[in-house]
DNA sequence: AATGAATGAGACTTCATTCAT
DNA sequence: GATGAATGAAGTCTCATTCAT
């Protein structure tokens, strides 16, 4: 791991322990093993690094969901994919959720950095907009229907983050999804 | 109206316009036409203050859903009675939705803030578990369906707040999330 | 002495002592026994107190210099109260000469500052305009007379404050001006 | 040109363009397309660094001033060569003026180099000398002559790099000087 | 000899909190 | 109770200098 990636790492920790006001830079340079100046070096400054932080995540969440796509996948079976898919990615990866969740409606993440984020669910796009054709899938408006499944994809993995014992199904969760979405 | 509310009002208002990094508490005094001496008689700390809003905004939200409640509707009557009350609150008082989405998941809001808030909800909860026992509802854990129908206002909310054209329409969100939850 | 007046001198002695590189905010805080904070209550930033210390030199420099004015003085013996007092000025209070010789060329002055400046020596471009219709002084354009003029004293204060043992007369110098300026 | 004069004439333009503060030793070595460390090896420091742009120019100078002396030519017709000659080598070098008039005052200019840059007027020392022999220039001391005709120069230059369009003549300034001085 | 990434002390500035009035 | 000037710890960021390559 490159010196980069070590900050981006150490400050992904920390941020997501602490929040971003308790996580000075020189925490952060403690933690990778560097001055402070290295990261300036890399990053103009502690809100480019946090932006840094999202695209990183933005862009493995969507090599992931790229990976899901399949032409002669049924509509339903797909989103099922896509569903399953973006949960087990921040499940196993529990510290992006904790990331996302707290800087999503931060002001620190700049439109640029959103535009970015949003080339993740081109696939959960395309796959909605052939669902409307193939009247499967309700007939409202794209972003809506989006905002929606994000909406729920939070909640679900707020849920799953909470610490009570109730046994914990996705299946649950995207029949309730689909339920909602579908025609 | 007295102080105590200035003083909350007028860190309300700076708080969701500005972020709370940017909103020192002398800038609140000003707006309240306080000293800042006076916003620490009534509030130990600038976190205090925070949870003092989030509490309060809480109990309005409790008001007005406990006010929603009638032994005899029937389940999905008063569901919609419920989610367009919510929805209602937080887009009369867009003020009050630019707090909480700012603030819920961020860790200055004690535990002891979040139980109260909880309060808010509990009408839903006995819906939900009547609608189960009536087999309306998808016999599905209470706080995985509260947690889903909280984030699909959350959803909602944030994309009736987006800057776009197109016709937003709660009837749509509304058979979203009742398709979803039904049996 | 109240407080600002306090930080200006501090910053003063300071500043001609160490030099602006050399003087951080908080040993001025220190110096002037307040804080750092309160500095920046009175200042909106270092620069702001470097100009706010230039300009209270100049104004006091234009009391002094207004002070001299009187309508039936001959030109030569004015221009020479003037260059007495100018000089006299800067000799009894060594350490103003000593913040001027430093930033009277540095960016940090702002042009307003500047302007202000320019007052103080209102009286001497009537007394060169006077000289000049009486044909007393030379036919030379006023400001390049005043920047001569100007020169002389920074030169000769420059001089008397070098730690060499010569005999440091004033009369010489007065006489250098004048015989330079004369028709 | 050397290695040593690329990085000499490049920090004294950006010195010159952007003050001490605002010329990090990274921008000169960006500039002077060598990296920082091979300044290092040059100049132990930024301030040695600049002691040797100082010292640089003021040897340029007394090439210039030294070529101007004539051992035959009468005292005042050689003081205006000389006078004219600085005048005219600051003239067509306005960036060694722009470096001087800022650095001159400054603490980080050493007795060294200023003892260095005394000799640059060797030749207007033996001069006024030769001129009080002569009973043509008045006898004040050395010293102070020296220092009222730097003065002069230094504010004359200040004067004509002043961005009024009044016409500016050398010739009035050097009759300004010499009526000053002579006898 | 040349390089420039790495360093971290230290600069400026902010702001939550206190306390004398 | 109300006030707001004073405080100084702590934050972000810069940059002169070093040193492994």
């Amino acid at each position: 791991m490159n010196k980069k990636e070590t900050i981006l790492k150490a400050a992904l920790e920390l941020l997501v322990e602490n929040g971003i006001h308790a996580t000075p830079v020189s925490a952060i340079a403690k933690k990778a093993n560097t001055g402070m100046g290295t990261i300036y070096n890399y990053f103009e400054s502690k809100e480019v690094l946090i932006n840094a932080i999202y695209v990183a995540i933005k862009e493995e969440e969507k090599e992931v969901l790229d990976a899901v796509f399949k032409e002669e996948i049924p509509v339903k079976v797909l989103f099922e994919h896509y569903y399953t898919s973006v949960i087990s990615f921040f499940t196993k990866n529990k510290i992006y959720f904790g990331f996302m969740d707290q800087l999503q409606a931060s002001p620190i993440i700049t439109p640029e950095s959103k535009a970015i984020g949003y080339n993740a669910i081109e696939g959960v796009i395309k796959l909605i907009k052939k669902g409307k054709e193939e009247h499967i899938i309700k007939n409202i408006d794209n972003e809506e229907l989006l905002q929606f499944i994000g909406g729920s994809v939070l909640s679900y993995l707020r849920w799953i983050h909470m610490p009570t014992t109730s046994n914990k199904s996705l299946t649950n969760q995207t029949r309730l999804v689909w339920d909602a979405i579908k025609e």
